[in-house]
DNA sequence: TTACCAGTGACACCCGGTGCCATACGGTAA
DNA sequence: TTACCGTATGGCACCGGGTGTCACTGGTAA
């Protein structure tokens, strides 16, 4: 699920083993990479020394690897089917929201299941502007993901004028994946220790208290839709109305909210 | 402002003159590149052909462009400084969040100055995966300069924990870096044609909607103060109040906002 | 004139990445 | 067992982006 793979899927008993040992070996350059990287530094390490390393040659590295930089990030791809994966095979009654952060949930425990490895890592991407590149690049792949997702599940039975939909269902992805970014990069941070998923989870809390004005707890609304919204939030009540909605349905709106709240 | 720089600023009529000159190289070489991809392709041109089609050396090239990729994108260097000047010279008065709506406009200014050659970038970007990447890392350092930003900007008068605060700020940035994107692609794909800029001030009364409730009209509470806040924003009224605030109290100043509107 | 300096051209070199071919390993059919 | 075949590998040549270095040029200040 990375390089040439050009047999589909020989399901067969030989082809399970070849399948095993190239996945090793595999394994095996990507650890030897990341050893040299960790010693040498990332630039100082020629794919020469890490193929020598592994025991293998050159344009063997390069038939598991596409560059040098994928050796240090070799579970992206593989992360990045289940995450459709995981999109694809939703419950349709799921908010899609939740669906999306399901999806990156299945990131973050990419690298919560080796912390040791996901610490160094990051203290390599910090140091080389490379990588650093390389990393945001792979996350903006997430990123397109949820966005289609959410747009292809926008509330489909209103019937209103969806001119800000895909705007919407951008802001909503990258609100996600902000937040994963910041409760990765934190952990990280602090040596990896700690209970990240739960720390994503408070900040997905948070971001759906943001944006539950716009991006109901079910499906997407567009815009504030032409009847005003209310949503008590917290310790606070939140009030949005187009300025061209009558002042009085805006008030009557607003004060039934109180008074539910 | 882009490449070796080494003199600061050498201000004396031969300075200003080869400075001037330099810059007429630099430009000349962005137009030979662009032509040459345009007409060849990106990978299948290098930089030999460039350099010749531009009349200087190779060498000339990379004193001019870091990479070959940055002859295609050669302003996003001056943008990101031009981008700092607007956040650091901004009137501490304004909202946080509207000093980074300009802030990102400046950005989207840089592409609107030069429609076909934005058009034409845009469709080699979309098929060349080196030149999403670069496009990509290019946005980022916009949105990491927002959130630094927005973070040193948060209502310090306030006595709250702001746990949330970092999380808030790279969201917040995050969603006006979202809203330029959307708006830049979908104005691209258009053929360059129409108010760019109007578009983009329409998405910014979106995702201030959106995020109203947490980033709010001035400075950036994490939650809402005691009294409760009204404020327009474009094409919608948003009122934030503390539940525990007399529901009158809050009816009142909402009534007050509107009759303002 | 002389000394200086920034930009330039030319050359050599490193290294990431690719195409190509020969080979070795392993399983399968006869 | 033997012949056949697909796959992973090793080795090699080659392309092209990017860098270090040095010598040269033209314009400027002293």
């Amino acid at each position: 699920m990375s390089q040439p793979v050009k047999s589909a899927a020989p399901d067969t008993a030989s082809g399970r083993r070849a399948a095993a040992q190239r996945h090793r070996v595999r394994r095996d350059i990507a650890t030897a990479a990341m050893r040299l990287f960790a010693t040498q530094g990332y630039e100082a390490t020629t794919v020469d020394e890490i193929a020598a390393s592994a025991g293998v040659a050159r344009r063997t590295f390069f038939r598991h690897f596409r560059s040098k930089e994928e050796a240090i990030f070799p579970d992206h791809d593989d992360t990045l089917v289940r995450v459709q994966e995981v999109l694809d095979s939703a419950d349709p009654r799921e908010p899609p929201l939740d669906t999306v952060c399901r999806g990156i949930t299945e990131v973050l425990r990419m690298y919560a299941y080796m912390p040791e490895v996901s610490v160094e890592r990051y203290r390599l991407t910090r140091e080389v502007p490379t990588l650093r590149e390389r990393e945001i690049a792979s996350v903006a792949r997430y990123e397109r993901l949820f966005t289609r997702y959410l747009l292809g599940h926008f509330d489909e039975g209103a019937q209103r004028d969806g001119d800000d939909d895909p705007l919407l269902a951008e802001v909503a992805a990258s609100a996600v994946v902000a937040a994963h970014n910041h409760v990765l990069r934190r952990w990280l941070r602090a040596g990896g220790k700690g209970d990240v998923e739960a720390q994503l989870d408070h900040a997905f809390d948070v971001i759906k208290a943001t944006l539950g004005t716009a991006i109901g707890p079910g499906r997407i609304p567009a815009r504030a839709a032409s009847a005003p919204s209310v949503s008590r939030q917290g310790e606070v009540v939140v009030a949005v109305a187009r300025t061209d909605a009558s002042p009085a349905e805006i008030m009557r709106s607003i004060e039934d909210a109180l008074r539910r709240a």
